[in-house]
RNA sequence: GCAGGUGUAGUUUAGUGGUAGAACUUCAGCCUUCCAAGCUGACUAUGUGAGUUCGAUUCUCAUCACCUGCUCCA
């Protein structure tokens, strides 16, 4: 079995109709990437099962569906305005970037730079020769703001009073609406609320195909408590996202916890899991401890309490919050790198196998005339039937051989073969992707034999 | 954002300052009762824009995208 490189992996994608560079006849815009027929099958397949244990199969477990546009004073109160935006100079002498404030920081000792201006700090730095760090010289570029959040306009006049944020991150939409959802649905702490949807980010870094884009979907899950009981759920999340991931097919020793040392404003505690991908172990999950932090903020700049009133003990808090953080994007690159195989048959040919869970494949089936013009008419029939159960893919086209290798290639897990017998007898030949084993089967016991295969 | 590299069909590639060639893929047909066979045919390419030139895919510049390294990374 062959190593297979992220280049080959695009190429696959797309000949495949999983993703698509992003608005590829214009000459394509970096770090964005479409989802094909397949690709979007396969992402909704992941949702679903994500939902299924995140949502169906625990109790006090809530999904919302927020706006990803939101009051301005959210991303205030988050700390995303501020954090969010650095001040960069870059050396003219060696081209390294620094941040100017840090720069300013680490040369008086003090944090005297979060308070200057960015006019002031480019004095500051002139005034007191501060060199850069790596070549000693005193020769910065004017500083550039660089933002991280996507800004837009509401309104169709643009001033600074109009600017919207694209969300930078979901979970601020689960924490402004904590009491509303505790309230309809008469929630007790501690409870849950999952969230799917798209976030943007304004990277700079490029990015190993979706490893990294700048518009990405998240599939988070808050889970709110009381203090005290925060140490236990985050360990607790930490586990249950490992196993989800297991769930999906992606094996143990591929994936790691990974410790922060470095913690985000928010946090108290923070710990990924990472895939070990071709270009080495990256970041799929992230949980954190965030403590009252976000609420905490929140009833500051809203006026609004956030407070939780225990009923059994009346007692009146502020809950923690533990955010468990699913990349929907890298979760869909790393089940592809883990199902792409390329086998050596006994006969010396490779075929391209995607070993996809039957629960993850795009098309749970696929419907094939051995003898186009003998059997067309049958194949449809079954065709008809089968789709209205799952997804069915029809191919008539080219050898039965060659048509089992492009379900291969797509992870169908079942091809249904449609010959003579079918038309006598009613009975169809079902081959397995993995094993590729033959079982004949009566054509009314097909759905459910599938049906007992692709269940998560 | 910096430095270097690369852009020719869906993919892998050949070649040229004067008609861009192939293989695989795809599609149609023939053949075929179960694992990419064979035969016939068809579609499809010089990333984009400017400049030099009688003429540019080729030379120059810009731009966009991708790759590698750095930087950064909630």
């Amino acid at each position: 079995m062959k190593e297979i490189n992220m280049e080959k992996m695009v190429n696959f994608c797309k000949n495949y109709g999983f993703i698509f560079q992003g608005s590829e006849i214009y000459g394509g815009l970096a770090n964005t990437w479409d989802y094909g027929p397949l690709g979007t099958r396969l992402k909704n397949n992941i949702k679903d099962a994500w939902r299924k244990r995140f949502i169906q199969e625990r109790s006090n477990a809530y999904e919302l569906d927020a706006d990803i546009l939101m009051h301005p004073k959210v991303w205030e109160a988050s700390g995303h305005v501020d954090s969010f935006a650095d001040p960069l100079t870059d050396c003219k002498h060696c081209k390294t970037r620094h941040r100017a404030d840090n720069l300013v920081n680490d040369y008086t000792g003090t944090s005297i730079g979060d308070t200057l201006s960015n006019e002031e700090l480019l004095e500051f730095i002139k005034k007191n020769n501060i060199p850069c760090p790596k070549c000693g010289k005193c020769d910065f570029t004017p500083i550039r703001q660089f933002k991280l959040m996507f800004e837009t306009h509401r309104g169709v006049v643009e001033d600074a009073k109009s600017i919207v944020y694209l969300r930078p991150e979901n979970a601020q939409g689960e924490y402004v609406n904590f009491l509303n959802v505790q309230r309809s649905m008469r929630a007790r702490i501690p409870f849950s609320i999952g969230q799917i949807g798209k976030a943007f980010r304004n990277e700079i870094t490029p990015g190993n195909f979706t490893f990294r884009t700048i518009e990405f979907e998240q599939m988070e899950y808050q889970t709110f408590c009381k203090e005290g009981q925060d140490s236990e759920l985050y360990e607790y999340f930490k586990d249950y996202g490992k196993h989800f991931f297991m769930d999906l097919g992606l094996p143990e020793e591929k994936l790691r916890f990974h410790d922060h040392e470095k913690l985000a404003h928010y946090a108290k505690a923070a710990c990924d899991i990472e895939y070990l991908f071709p270009f080495g172990w990256g970041e799929i999950n992230g949980t954190h401890n965030r403590t009252n932090f976000d609420l905490t903020r929140h009833e500051k700049f809203s006026g609004e309490s956030q407070a939780y009133l225990d009923p059994e003990t009346n007692e009146k808090y502020i809950p923690y919050i533990i955010e468990s953080t699913y990349g929907l994007d890298r979760t869909v690159l790393a089940i592809l790198f883990e199902s792409y195989h390329e086998e050596e048959l006994e006969n010396g040919d490779t075929r391209e196998v995607l070993k996809l869970s039957p629960y993850l494949a795009p098309y749970k089936a696929a419907v094939l005339p051995l003898i186009k013009k003998n059997h067309q008419g049958k194949a449809r029939e079954v065709y008809e039937i089968l789709s209205k159960k799952f997804m069915v893919s029809y191919d008539e086209s080219g050898t039965i051989g060659k048509r089992y290798r492009r379900c291969d290639a797509v992870g169908t897990p079942f091809a249904i073969t449609v010959d003579d017998d079918t038309i006598n007898n009613n009975t169809v030949t079902i081959r397995d992707r993995d094993t590729m084993e033959q079982i004949t089967l009566p054509l009314d016991e097909v759905d459910s034999y599938i049906l007992s295969k692709i269940k998560f």
